[in-house]
DNA sequence: TTCGTCAAGTAAAACGTTTCGGAAGTTCCC
DNA sequence: GGGAACTTCCGAAACGTTTTACTTGACGAA
């Protein structure tokens, strides 16, 4: 015989009494169950704004055995990137009744914290953002009987997925440079995943396929990968820079590496673009700002397809194993660092 | 007579039956009462792990009437100030078991639907950052009986809150230019709330106290409030330059103007720092890049401080009622563009 | 009329916790 | 030895929904 508190919360057990039916037909109507009559529904409808009733989430999501949230994991959350990609997610939220938890993973080790969220009592499903799913995290999945989409995912991983054609990127950007008359064109890439160095990327096989598809030489010493941040750009390029034969012309695997190359060519007295040629890649918010000619990745856009994809399967649209898979293809932005616009002068650079 | 799919979790019966002991015994081991025998609680421990048992969410949600979730608001993610802050948030959550659900404002209209997260049954407390906390937001919380802390607060709003010294961040940045011999200081602020481009900022106030406590002259045409962007920061410049008298130094309110600033130096023939002294606000990431001496405001401790402040409130260590306030004093951060060190060369600036 | 069918609604059983109100045992005090 | 006072545990009542299984009444068909 315990009771609790008084609390002075609308249920809806008043709602039902005030109404004159039961419980079951508020609950019916109030999740549009076509089996209550007009009538009936309308009354119900008026009793609730009446009362101000709001059915607790709680409860629901126990009887229910869904919370209506989902979780979001991403990596880095201080790059411009994965920023927009969340607000494409928030945008496609925005409509739906589900709020979202999240998760940024700043260094792989996390990846374990992050994990103990996949919860099939904390969320309904999980989105996935630029990781590299292990099987630990597809086990866990399956386990909890979460469904997952995962946006710009390696083409490999078994889940519904939205993968960007890096590779793609790669051919518009070196394939720009060589219509300007570029023949000694070199790449600057980052890691392929944010935490994993080792495999070389979908961006430089589309370089290095462009490159043989134009008829253009493929020279190992012109490819560099380094750490994707600004220094990683100003090491590439006095490498390259160093070399008996250095290149007129440079795409590189990010914006952000890329305002490193830019600061040192201003360092090395070369002018951009008539020294060299610059395409970055991403467009994120400085592009713009440095004048650099780059490719463009939608962010927002992928963001927001993957939460529509999650939603469908949510909704059952999509069935549990089936697996979505969609393609986007990035565009080229020419802006003056690679010389097609304008002449010499007007690229940002800078002196150290 | 309604059973329900037969799933086979493991519920906190189970555990009791397997330790030979009531459910109630469970859930007082679960939850650290002490009026449990050691050698029960050991036995309990171990059958739970045993079985694999893990307390559902939801269920405890409904019955304890909390979600263990919070609620975080924060205006445009993009900037890397907020994003900061979150992080900050993040890592003081890290340790407890709260999961945080993000409600980004991208315009002020945004609020109303921001507000629709202010709920008991979704969370247990907001933290509310960089917003400008209307009585709207002041009675939800209060309905909802939601205990919630500000960060980067204006002084004035009746909530646990973190404010950031802002005048005392002017105060440096200005003092530190007078030292280096400028009588003609300017400023190019940014309007003090997001959204708000009306009242005029705390560190607008700081920099005009500076200047009479230094004894030097106070001029209307030296201030300028411009959007708070690069664009801001460029036209800021230029209509200080067309003064009859321009200043020789400016302290700028923000860290993306002051780039503005520097830019528009470079179209205009000046040399930074040597015809004109820069200091920034805030000292975001690329502060760093450009070389801008700035003030920095310790954005993740700030997020981790007030999420900590959020959480002495949910265990009761701060009463309801009762108001926590914390100051955070800026810091100035010397780098090249006030000229301060090195000498004229060496300040990034850009043609346009 | 009588039966079957269907629509509309009802009462009560889940969902899996926490917690209330006791109830056994112990220990302790006079 | 008879409570009183603890300690330790138990059964069952909340928490507020959804959903199951059933009832009631209306309507046609036979």
């Amino acid at each position: 015989m315990a009771k609790r508190s008084g609390s002075s919360r609308v249920t809806i057990r008043d709602v039902a009494r005030v109404a004159g039916v039961g419980v079951a037909t508020v609950s019916r109507v109030l999740n549009g169950d076509p089996a209550v009559a007009a009538a009936t529904r309308e009354r119900v409808h008026a009793v609730m704004a009446q009362l101000g009733y709001q059915p607790l989430r709680t409860a629901r999501a126990l009887s229910r055995r869904r919370t209506d949230a989902l979780l979001v994991v991403l990596p880095l959350l201080t790059r411009f990137f994965y920023v927009e990609i969340l607000r494409g997610i928030e945008e496609a939220l925005l409509e739906t009744n589900y709020a979202f938890i999240l998760r940024t993973l700043e260094r792989p080790a996390d990846g374990s914290r992050a994990i103990a969220s996949v919860r099939r009592d904390l969320v309904d499903g999980a989105l996935l953002v630029s990781m590299a799913v292990t099987p630990v995290w597809l086990a866990r999945l399956e386990r909890e009987r979460l469904p997952a989409v995962v946006a710009d995912a390696d083409p490999a991983v078994p889940l519904s997925r939205i993968v960007v054609d890096h590779a793609e990127g790669a051919r518009l950007a070196v394939t720009h440079l060589a219509r300007l008359g570029h023949q000694r064109i070199a790449v600057i890439d980052r890691p392929d995943d944010p935490f994993a160095e080792k495999r070389i990327s979908r961006r430089l096989l589309g370089y290095r396929q462009a490159l043989q598809e134009l008829g253009l030489e493929l020279r190992a010493e012109y490819e560099r990968v380094t750490p994707f941040s600004v220094e990683g750009g100003i090491t590439g390029l006095h490498s390259l820079m160093q070399l008996p034969v250095p290149p007129t012309a440079i795409f590189v695997g990010s914006d952000t590496q890329a305002w490193g190359v830019l600061r040192a060519a201003r360092q090395l007295g070369l002018d951009v673009p008539r020294d060299l040629a610059v395409v970055g890649y991403h467009d994120i918010e400085i592009a713009e700002l440095l004048g650099l000619t780059t490719v463009r990745v939608p962010m927002r856009a992928i963001g927001r397809r993957a939460a529509q994809l999650l939603l469908e399967h949510l909704s059952g649209r999509l069935a549990p194993g089936e697996l979505a898979v969609e393609w986007v293809t990035p565009e080229l932005v020419v802006r003056r660092s690679c010389g097609a616009q304008g002449t010499d002068a007007g690229v940002e650079s800078a002196s150290e």
